[in-house]
DNA sequence: GTCTATATTAAGATAGAC
DNA sequence: GTCTATCTTAATATAGAC
C-alpha cells in the first residue's frame, strides 16, 4: 500500500485530542500528518485553508456533538433533574472523567483566527442557554436561572484547568455529581408549558 | 543611542502580559525581542537557557508577587474575613478585572518544559494551601476548609475562562465579590492559636 | 486523492565584532 | 552588555508527478 487514507472522522478526532491537549500553536500541520499518516499535502488538498480550515472542522464537529449530546436532551421530556442528570454523564465522557481539557478554553488563548474565536464566543453562549432554560423550567426565575448556569460552566471549566494543573480530577468529578442539584430548583416544578 | 536597554523588570512585566495571553507556543523570542527593544542575542545574553529560561523568570515573579499580596496578608492579624477581603482587592487587580487570562490556565497548556509544569502545579498547591488555611482558621473542619479553597479557585480560573471566551468579566466580578464569605464561616470565630 | 519535492518564512540558538 | 550576521531546524504552503 503505497497511499495512505483516513476517514474525515478518524483524523477530526485525532486532531480534537491534539488540539485540546496542545492549543491552537501547540499544533503543526507535521504533528496532524504524522498522527494520521497523510502528508502534508493531502491535508492541504482536504482542507485548503490549512490548519485554521482543520481546527475549524474539528471545532464544528464539538458543536455538533454538544446539540446531539447536551442541547437536544436538555429539550426532552423528563423532569429537569433527570435530564440535567442524563446531560451529566455525557459531559462526564466528553472529558475523559476530567483527564482532558476543554476546548473551548485552549483553543481561546490568543493564536487563531478571529474565526475561530467567534464561533468558540457563539459556542459558549449557547451552552449557557441551554443551561440557563432547563434551570428556569425546574423553577427558578430567569435572573436567578442565568447566573446558575454561569456557575455551573464556570465550575466545569474552571475544575478542568485545576485537573490539568494538578492531575487531581476530583474537583471536576464533584461539579459533575453536583450538577442536577445545581441547575434545578428543589423546590416545587413548574409544570412544563 | 545605538544601544538599547531595558530593566529586567520592566521586560519580565511585559513577557508576563505576552505570555499570559499567548501561551507558552505564542510567544517567540523575535516578539519578545520587538515588544523590548532588545535583540535576541540580547535576550540570550540575559537568559542564556532561551524562551524557557525567560518564561521561567516570568512565572518566578508572579510568584513572588503571590507570596507578598496574597499568602502573607491571609496570614496576617485581623478577622479571616478582612483579610479575604483586602487579598480579594488585590486579586481583581492581579487579573485586570478579569481581562487578563490566568497564567497557569495558559502555560499549562502542553509545550514548555516538564520543570514549568512542575513550578506551576506548586505554586497552585500553595494557593490552595493558602486558602484552605485561612477557611480553616475561621472556623471550619479542615475538609470543609479545603473543599471551599477548591470551590474558590475553580470558580476564578473558571470564571477567566468565561471572560476570555465571551468577553464578559462579570462572572469574574462576582466571584471576587463572594470570595469572604465563600472562604469564611459566618458562624462563630474560633480564636487565633 | 495521495504522493515527492520544493519554496518561503520564522523559529530557537550561537559566534564574534564593538 | 548589546549588536550584526549566520546557522539549523521547523513552520505553512504550493507545484506537479502518479
Amino acid at each position: 500500500m503505497a497511499h495512505k487514507t483516513i476517514s474525515d472522522e478518524v483524523f477530526l478526532d485525532k486532531a480534537l485530542d491534539m488540539f485540546r491537549s496542545r492549543g491552537y500553536e501547540g499544533v503543526s500541520l507535521r504533528q496532524l500528518s504524522a498522527a494520521s499518516g497523510l502528508e502534508k499535502a493531502s491535508l492541504f488538498y482536504r482542507y485548503p485553508g490549512g490548519k485554521n480550515e482543520v481546527v475549524m472542522a474539528v471545532v464544528q464537529r464539538v458543536i455538533d456533538w454538544f446539540e446531539v449530546n447536551v442541547f437536544a436532551p436538555l429539550r426532552e421530556e423528563g423532569s429537569p433533574q433527570k435530564r440535567v442528570a442524563i446531560v451529566a454523564a455525557k459531559l462526564r465522557i466528553f472529558y475523559h472523567h476530567g483527564t482532558r481539557p476543554c476546548i473551548t478554553d485552549v483553543l481561546s488563548i490568543a493564536g487563531g483566527s478571529e474565526e475561530l474565536a467567534t464561533t468558540l464566543r457563539v459556542a459558549l453562549e449557547a451552552w449557557l442557554k441551554a443551561f440557563t432554560d432547563v434551570a428556569k423550567e425546574s423553577g427558578m426565575p430567569l435572573a436567578l436561572a442565568r447566573s446558575k448556569a454561569e456557575e455551573a460552566i464556570v465550575r466545569i471549566e474552571g475544575s478542568l484547568v485545576l485537573a490539568r494543573v494538578l492531575g487531581n480530577r476530583a474537583p471536576f468529578l464533584n461539579v459533575i455529581k453536583l450538577l442536577p442539584e445545581l441547575l434545578t430548583s428543589k423546590g416545587e416544578r413548574l409544570p412544563r408549558r
